[in-house]
DNA sequence: TTTAATTAGGACTTTATTATCTTAATTTAA
DNA sequence: TTAAATTAAGATAATAAAGTCCTAATTAAA
């Protein structure tokens, strides 16, 4: 598993708001749900989790809903799943992430801190841009 | 999370026979899970996996334990790290990998499947003999 | 100003993962 | 041939992740 499925959600939701018309503003997250077949619930999870993170911006009562908070070429990858998954994504060794450090180095921990920098930088360098409709 | 703990404790296990004095034969399960702090019984099941994987042989009985099948540099961090999370891993799209196909994609698909691939190739050209004690 | 539409967020339930416990099977050596 | 040392594997328990449900808060419009 690269990713939990809150973080695939996460993007589904993005990805949603990146590929519909530009001149709806917000969109409501039951409609959203139930477009991309998700619990509307855990939607809202996820979309509060955005929220905090500066990725989304809401609105309630009627006419309400979801936005993008910035512009998709400002939003990659990297900004929605470390959102999810919290700041030790790709920021750990690969074994013990707890006890591995530079002064304490696990055997893997030179090979894994190039190949996760590695990963991490198509994670930053894919941005929503790349799915807007035109 | 890029893997689970099951696959971390498969590469220690797997790290562990690869750096001990070659003269040796089987190490118990007992003996490396008190060195490397893992649960004696957890670490069963996990060599069980890697065993049936090909990637370890185990011996029963007095002077008994487990070992390497192969030699270090035909173990790729790959095969430890896909025999634990199973066929699907990098296998798939990151997000609804079960209804992103080829001929039905998800917007990510073409991405990802770049992304996926180079990662893939890093995860098998990181072999065990990198790791050998000389 | 009341009602409807929406997000916010806490409590709870379900499911998957991780971990432990117990017994069986295999093998060596006394 | 019995006892000890080991892996094999099923059953159960604990924890974490995913998903659901309910009530509150906010906002617009009738």
């Amino acid at each position: 598993m690269l990713v939990t499925r809150s973080s695939e959600y996460a993007i589904e939701l993005v990805l949603y708001l990146v590929t519909r018309p530009l001149e709806d503003s917000f969109a409501p997250l039951n409609k959203i749900a139930e477009e991309i077949s998700l619990s509307f619930h855990f939607l809202g999870k996820i979309a509060q989790i955005l929220v905090h993170a500066g990725i989304l911006k809401t609105y309630r009562g009627p006419n309400g809903g979801v936005a993008l908070a910035r512009q998709p070429q400002d939003i990659s990858l990297f900004d929605i799943v470390s959102a999810i998954e919290g700041d030790a994504f790709l920021n750990q060794c690969l074994i013990r992430p707890m006890r591995c450090a530079d002064d304490n180095p696990c055997p893997l921990h030179d090979v894994w801190s190039h190949i996760r920098s590695d990963i991490q930088d198509v994670f930053l360098n894919v941005s929503m841009d790349s799915f807007v409709k035109s």
